[in-house]
DNA sequence: ACAGTATTGTGAAATAAATAACAGCTACGA
DNA sequence: TCGTAGCTGTTATTTATTTCACAATACTGT
């Protein structure tokens, strides 16, 4: 089984390989891919090799067919749909993102409680209400939540989510989610993202 | 020198702290932070000793003191401010949270190149054209850049800012800085951290 | 005053992750 | 056709991080 980080680089492999094929390029080398996601070449091959794609050792790597190959690792995105829970500042910004983006598991419905929001569309997707969460993730089948939801809210809200279906959570919301470990959860936080930015910052140039 | 982790954890810890103080608690055992932050007590202990804070054996830690050693670890925030530059969809959605949020570098001034945007205000802050960011970093003392930009112009842009003194980054634009390495660079990226959590979310239940 | 107890602080051990090192290939130019 | 330069695949090594385990400790109740 391939470690969280493992998954990470080859998401981001994969996005600048689409790149590099849009450019035209037909080859790429281990140690290019590794400036461009500003890793080591040596961990770039080791990571392409869980794939079992193997490159050629003049001309490096095939690009169609290492995007190909990652594509079956990771799984044809398309296979697994999200829903979005929370269309608030955060909320709205992620689905004008995501949804001119490929990549990523497509999300396939919003959901508010807030009762002027629920019944309106937004970037195209309409709005359902808290209550309609488990026919809209069975009708949807989706597996993947984000949660972009007052703090004090998520916890109640992701156990519902659970009940439902959903197995994994991007959670936006500044707290700790008490939840089965069988479940996955990425959290992204950005105060504590933030405050590590300004101690290195900070730090640069002084200490070293 | 505490590693990126380290500060991450030792963040999340003080907010942690800050709650549990409002909720009028005055000790706290490791094993409850650790329960809060979803980690280990061995490792929240082994955090808080790089803070110098010793706890007492029978009462755990004292909140109070502890968040004041933590403050004193990452250095107040108050001491390191930040610019954000592209006030978009993601960018204002930032700027309103990081505004009724206490903790991070504040947020001393805003840019963008879109005419229609410079000399309006958002959440309250005047936004100023790209040319202006040599004096407003300066007037600001800004050291922490975020950068919510397409990402075709974020490496031109960063390297502005590097020449106008800031030594820290949050990019949210899906790409590699190619930047000096005495420049610290946090990258969030969420297309990365949606299709890991679909990755395992989809796999949750099969293999295991 | 003091035994009991549950927690801290921390070295040692285990685990995970990144890097280095190099044998073995393969296209290419002579 | 063959030698070679420069790449890949993969093992070995190093480094970083987490977890374990337990002596030292300080409060509590008697
Ligand atoms: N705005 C940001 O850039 C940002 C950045 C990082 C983290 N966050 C976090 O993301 C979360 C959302 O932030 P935001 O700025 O979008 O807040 P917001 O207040 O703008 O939006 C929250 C949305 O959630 C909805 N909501 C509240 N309770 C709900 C419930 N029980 N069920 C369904 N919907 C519910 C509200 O109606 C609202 O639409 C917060 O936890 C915040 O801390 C936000
Ligand atoms: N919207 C999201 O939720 C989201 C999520 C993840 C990542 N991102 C990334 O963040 C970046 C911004 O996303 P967005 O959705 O806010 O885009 P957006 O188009 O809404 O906003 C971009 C802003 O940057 C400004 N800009 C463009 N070039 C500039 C320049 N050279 N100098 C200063 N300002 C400039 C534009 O005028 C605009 O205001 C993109 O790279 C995107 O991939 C966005």
């Amino acid at each position: 089984m391939l470690s969280p980080k493992n998954i990470e680089r080859l998401s981001l492999y994969r996005r600048i390989l689409t790149e590099l094929k849009q450019d035209g390029s037909e080859f790429v080398y281990s140690s290019r891919l590794a400036e461009l996601s500003g890793g080591n070449a040596a961990q770039v091959r080791r990571d392409l090799m869980a794939t079992g794609y193997s490159g050629n050792p003049k001309l490096g790597y095939s690009i169609n067919e290492l995007i190909l190959s990652i594509d079956d690792t990771l799984g044809k995105s398309k296979c697994c749909s999200a829903i979005l829970v929370g269309v608030g500042n955060l909320g709205k910004a992620l689905l004008a993102y995501f949804k001119n983006q490929g990549a990523g598991p497509a999300i396939k419905g919003i959901v508010d409680c807030d009762k002027s929001k629920i019944g309106k569309k937004f970037s195209g997707y309409l709005c359902y209400s808290i209550d309609e969460i488990p026919t809209l993730i069975e009708e949807t089948s989706s597996r993947v939540a984000i949660l972009c939801l007052p703090k004090n809210e998520v916890q109640e809200v992701a156990n519902k989510l659970i009940k439902a279906g959903i197995k994994g959570f991007m959670n936006f919301a500044p707290i700790h989610l008490d939840i089965p470990d069988n479940i996955f959860v990425d959290y992204i936080d950005m105060a504590v993202s933030a405050e590590k930015v300004a101690y290195f910052a900070c730090r640069i140039n002084k200490n070293k």
